[in-house]
DNA sequence: CTCCCACTAGAACGATCTCTCTAGAGAGAC
DNA sequence: GTCTCTCTAGAGAGATCGTTCTAGTGGGAG
């Protein structure tokens, strides 16, 4: 039977931590539990220490995460009601996690972002690829560039809210709403780029 | 020369120290420094420690949070222009604070809802009221009470979400876009609240 | 004045933190 | 077989954590 490398298992285990309870509230002995590897493993692979492993983390899921993009909107032909569709998924993914799943990425910046700079600069490179990447495929499915990019924005910055609400209230409302809000927001842009005058800059 | 209490002092330097860093990464010492108090004194006025302070900045930083509200939405008649006023000048508080001004009850909650289930509860508490006081804001602004309620959880979700963005990436352009995105949604709510067929419901 | 009590002040405690260090296991080269 | 090198294994160092504890200060009541 295969088995995953060690640093891959350390990796996956950090990230797991990372979106449960953040880095400053996971301890390296923790993570080496969790990772089923003895703490001088961890610092074999990662010389770093316990930040050169949250910054694989953020990486490795910062990569994982943008490919749901496609994988979760391909199969609607109609964006906006697929954009609905996905934060539906989302919001129900996360109450069946007993409203834990959060991104680690968000969870990461929003915590230790002035005390560990290094990995503000890594969510910071994260979150540029997602809208660069984002841009493209909604670019891809209609919209103007610039629409993309903004409604790339917005659909992140609602996504990371909604998790955050979710977590807070228990509900699956706050995915719900954001839902709406971003699918009524590329309707529009949509609506606008249809008129005669053609597409719309903002 | 009228002086801040003591315990008002420890309250507001943990809220001010949770939305830079976190619960976790912030320490007792740290917030007696910052409080210019003794360590004793916190356990004085907070016997619970830590924890409680935090629930206490919670709280206080909550009910302030959600007088913004129509402080930035009174000045203006048009609601839809005054909400994408309102997101882009939360976005310049934030350049100006160096991309540090998050909001801690987001931060707490994304961070530590898992290791410390009292602080989720009473952040729970806290994104309820602004849900119960800003529908309640937006019904009065004209909206159908379950599309004003609808309005305020995009509203909270593409806010925080648009703080964790705009300090990863450095940059206002998450507040533009989420502005935008919530602008166009309630928009689109009251445009259908205003056809002849009446309100609509979600 | 004395008494009282809220509060300040910070030393000290045990636990836990990140990280380093030494010892050895195990696979492949020859 | 032996040598070599990567990786495992966990004990230990040194710092810092949240919390408790004792001592002392200062202002108001009587």
């Amino acid at each position: 039977m295969w088995v995953m490398r060690t640093d891959e298992r350390i990796t996956l285990a950090m990230a797991e931590l990372l979106r449960r309870q953040g880095y400053a509230a996971t301890g390296v002995n923790q993570l080496a539990r969790a990772a089923d590897a003895p703490t001088g493993s961890i610092y074999h692979h990662f010389k770093g220490g316990k930040r050169e492993v949250a910054e694989a983390a953020l990486r490795s899921t910062g990569a994982a995460y943008i490919r749901l993009l496609p994988l979760l909107l391909d199969p609607y032909e109609d964006l906006v009601e697929g954009i609905e569709a996905a934060f539906a998924a989302a919001g129900e993914d996360m109450r069946g996690t007993g409203w834990a799943n959060m991104c680690p990425v968000g969870t990461v910046t929003g915590e230790v972002a002035d005390v560990e700079p290094r990995l503000r600069e890594v969510a910071g490179e994260v979150m540029a690829g997602w809208i660069e990447e984002g841009t493209r495929y909604l670019a891809g499915r209609g919209l103007s560039e610039p629409g993309a990019r903004s409604a790339m924005y917005a659909l992140l910055a609602a996504l990371e809210g909604a998790f955050i609400l979710a977590r807070g209230l228990r509900s699956v409302e706050p995915f719900a709403a954001a839902g709406r809000s971003v699918a009524a927001y590329v309707a529009a842009l949509g609506d606008r780029a249809a008129e005669p005058g053609g597409a719309i800059i903002r």
